[in-house]
DNA sequence: TGTACATCAGTGAACGCGCGTTCACTGATGTAC
DNA sequence: TGTACATCAGTGAACGCGCGTTCACTGATGTAC
């Protein structure tokens, strides 16, 4: 029906099967079922197509994690690190392959800093909403008072960043431990911390 | 005096400055000193111009770690997990560009998948690496046993990639931490942890 | 020392190709009377 | 209901351009006698 959301969908699945380099205007025109023509009644240039791409058809980090991130006082802290993660990696799945691309061409780049500079209203980092998150369990007392919770989010998604990005690089084949196995480490191994020596459970 | 070599170092300082799109081989060329020819008289490719720069041009993990992650014993394990930490970031600094830019050509990174599973030796992952820098000191008594130490690297060297892949991504400008002050966070949050509710120092 | 030839790193004009972008057009739909 | 016109989303052939790659060549250097 949207002309234009149809293109901006065309070229989404354009860019994952055949990257930026594959993604020409005849591919996008072709998957979107138009003519190349008609991508210039709706974007000024191949550059403004890919920037409204990234900026309107991918997913937010915040509605990505927002069901995870409202459990502080439910469940245990473990579980719901556990669920954050998870919420992060099929999170960064989705929006890596496209994100890293962007760094063949600086001038595009370029263009899609100044898009996020002028995006109005929540300018809040996946860091610091998770963050938010751990300082809450600290009030209620789940969490360590002393531990420092932008620290501790950088290092969760972080982790979390890492491993998609490395699976992507490596490919399918290069995954030893399942998405739960991963994520289950990281939650128990940012809870024990290097330094102390107390027993277990 | 070596040609190839001067290829391989044009390829990418020019890749670093204009990314893989504008990274053609009129430039390299150019940057090299060289007639266009030339180039195809040491790689079959362009493709193999590229996979050759990454293969032989970029730093290894294992040198950039190698002095840090020797410490074991020595100084404090914060200094030491800092000296990592900094010497990651300064390594991923340099690989992350040229690295991520691969995304925009699938057959390329594909080819780079190929040339990485026929590297003969040493496959030891970032990670594992300094892991293996942490169990030393479990076994010196300076690192909680409990800890999972892959796990532990996983989280700091995500940190690090993390980190350095968004300030490329937004630019000089988003910088509100300096280096030895991020390193510091996420060392000490590392050696904390979340769960227990002892006492500082 | 001088001459003839072989080698080979490097050249650069030329090529064919596919790209992004344009623009005169088509034809379906809506509107006025 | 019928006619004339306006609008506008979409078309697709055409364009100029810059790309990666080729290949006949140049000319410096080495070798043989």
């Amino acid at each position: 029906m949207n002309t234009r959301q149809q293109i901006l969908d065309a070229t989404e699945q354009v860019m994952r099967e055949v990257g930026l380099t594959g993604a020409t205007t005849k591919e996008i025109a072709k998957a979107a079922g138009y003519a190349e023509g008609t991508i210039y009644k709706y974007f000024s240039s191949k550059q403004e197509l890919f920037i409204a791409t990234f900026g309107e058809n991918l997913p937010s980090f915040v509605s990505a994690v927002q069901a995870a991130v409202q459990r502080a006082g439910e469940e245990t802290v473990q579980a719901n690190l556990e669920a954050i993660a998870l919420a992060t990696l099929s999170y960064y799945q989705k929006i890596v392959p496209l994100t890293a691309a962007f760094f063949a061409d600086p001038e595009l780049l370029g263009r899609l800093r100044e898009w996020i500079r002028e995006q109005p209203g929540d300018t809040t980092t996946p860091p610091q909403r998770v963050a938010a998150y751990i300082k809450r369990e600290q009030e209620l007392g789940r969490i360590n008072k002393q531990a420092n919770a932008l620290g501790m989010a950088a290092l969760l998604l972080g982790a979390c960043f890492h491993h998609v990005f490395l699976g992507h690089m490596m490919g399918a084949n290069a995954a030893p431990l399942t998405e739960q196995q991963f994520v289950t480490t990281l939650a128990q191994t940012l809870m024990v911390g290097l330094a102390g020596e107390q027993s277990a459970e």
